[in-house]
This record gives C-alpha cells, sequence and structure tokens, in this order.
DNA sequence: TTCGATTTAATCGTGTGCGATCTAATTACC
DNA sequence: GGTAATTAGATCGCACACGATTAAATCGAA
C-alpha cells in the first residue's frame, strides 16, 4: 500500500523534526510558515496558503500564535482592507535563521545521500502536483 | 526541501482518498484501523497501535468513535484486564469489503504505473523505518 | 450607480496526533 | 507475601487540518 507507506513515512519526518524544532520552541507548520515567510519576504494570508496548501482557517490561528510569540506581525492592507499582509519581526528573522540549519540535520538522520534526496524530492513533488495542483 | 514534498504529498494523498472515503462514513485514520483489522484478524489496541504508530491518547478516542458506529467491538481480555481486545462486528467486515476497492482507485488517480508505485512504496517505508523503527 | 457576485479572512465544530499524567492490573524481586 | 517496577489504556490540554458558514470589502455588469 503506497498510501500508508507515504502517510507514515510523513508521520516519521514529523517525529524527527520535532526533537530539532522543540529547542526553538517551533511546531512543524510554524517552522514551515517561517521559512515560508522568510524565503520570500512579506505576503498575504492566501499566497502563503498557496504555498503551503493550507488554508485560512487553518493558519489564521497558527499566525496569531506566532504574532503572540513576537516572530510576526499580521496588519490589514491599506490598498484592500481584505487582505492581512504578514511580516516576519526581527525576533522571527533571527528565529528562521536559526532554523535554517534544520533540514541538514533531518537530511543526515534519512541515511540518503544528496541525490537520492534530490530524487525522492522530486518524485513526492510531482505526485502532489498531480493529486492537487497548487491553487486548484 | 525534502521535508516539505513528504508533508504535502501526504496532504496531497489525505485530500485524494477523503472524496473516495465520505460516501463510506470513514475518516482516512478509521479507513487504516478498519483495514489493518480486517487484514490482521482481532488485535489489542497496543497490537494495532504498533501497526499503524499510532499511542493509545489518539486510539482510544478513535475507536470508540468507530464503536459508536457499530464497526467494532472493544472488550477487556479475561486473562489480562489491562488489554483491550479489538474485533469487528459483521457492519465492519462488511465495511473493509467496500473499503477494499479505494486503494485501487487512489493508485489510478496518482497516475504512476505499478512498479513505480512498488518502488516508491519501498523507498517510503525504508525511509520511515530509518527515521522511526516500529516499536521503539 | 447600484446591487448582486466574488474575494479574503475569520469563526465554529469535528477529528486526529502527541506529551504528560493517571489508574488499574500484572510482574518481578527480595 | 508484600512492595516496587512495569505495562496497558484512558484522560487532559494543546496544536493542527478541514468543511461549512459568516462578515466585510471589493468588483462588475446592467
Amino acid at each position: 500500500m503506497l498510501c500508508f507507506a507515504l502517510h507514515s513515512a510523513a508521520h516519521a519526518m514529523h517525529a524527527a523534526y520535532a526533537p530539532l524544532l522543540e529547542p526553538l520552541g517551533l511546531t512543524y507548520p510554524q517552522y514551515l510558515a517561517l521559512s515560508a515567510l522568510a524565503a520570500r519576504g512579506d505576503q498575504t494570508v492566501s499566497e502563503l496558503g498557496a504555498d503551503l496548501r493550507l488554508e485560512s482557517n487553518t493558519l489564521t490561528p497558527l499566525l496569531k500564535r506566532m504574532e503572540a510569540a513576537g516572530w510576526l506581525s499580521r496588519r490589514r492592507d491599506d490598498r484592500d482592507e481584505r487582505q492581512v499582509r504578514l511580516s516576519l519581526t526581527d525576533e522571527g528573522r533571527a528565529l528562521a535563521e536559526r532554523a535554517a540549519g534544520v533540514p541538514r540535520a533531518f537530511g543526515e538522520k534519512t541515511g540518503l545521500d544528496l541525490a537520492e534526496i534530490t530524487d525522492l524530492r522530486d518524485i513526492l513533488s510531482a505526485l502532489r502536483d498531480r493529486l492537487k495542483p497548487a491553487r486548484g
């Protein structure tokens, strides 16, 4: 069953990430949001959601917790007040830098070499996009 | 980033399964539990947890919902009353049969051929076991 | 220009997941 | 045989994740 292999591998990946993120005070989805904002700069909630494949009903409470932690600010856009613009605080950017080493530490845990990691990543990304195109 | 590819592929897999399971009234974890019990026969909560890589704090409420739906029974073992034995009802077995076709329908959605599916499944299972050995 | 359609977040309810803790039952050891 | 250690589930609190709905802002067509 491919489905269970995929499910349980993602599960194990989560478990492997947890001890790496726990010292930073981050959950895995928070880490993804922080990294996306650090990589792409300020974004709206929907833009971030398109990147992470998450809806506002998931992101809103997650982002509020990150705002309460002092890592980002949420402000209504002046031009279009329906949109909420997200920007990392200095503290958030500093945390993102500290978190930048985490994927390398995870890569070592996998026991795969760089080529294997790249191949697997591409296969999974293609599978994801076939199952669920971004913004669709 | 392998981690995001894995995370988002599992996410997309979930989304692809949902419309297949919804007519049966099953969530994805419930489908896994039902399939495991149908395949392996009666099990205790910990045995099922070892298969699915889940703890009792996750399984107990899930199994109670499935018991309330009439798909399985939970009974303390006579020999060792710490253990709870799970067995599918007739209704549960019938549902498991109806659900047996779901992986095939999912396989078609992936657009992969059988060899690709098998390869990917083995790679992911091996990765999972390296990250998090069963029962350990 | 105005009123309906669309877009964007937020809110609510349900269902996982897990760490920490609890209770009850069983086993191990002196 | 009695007490400590272990084991099996259950409970609690927190954090996602999503479907459905709501509210507000904006857009568009008659």
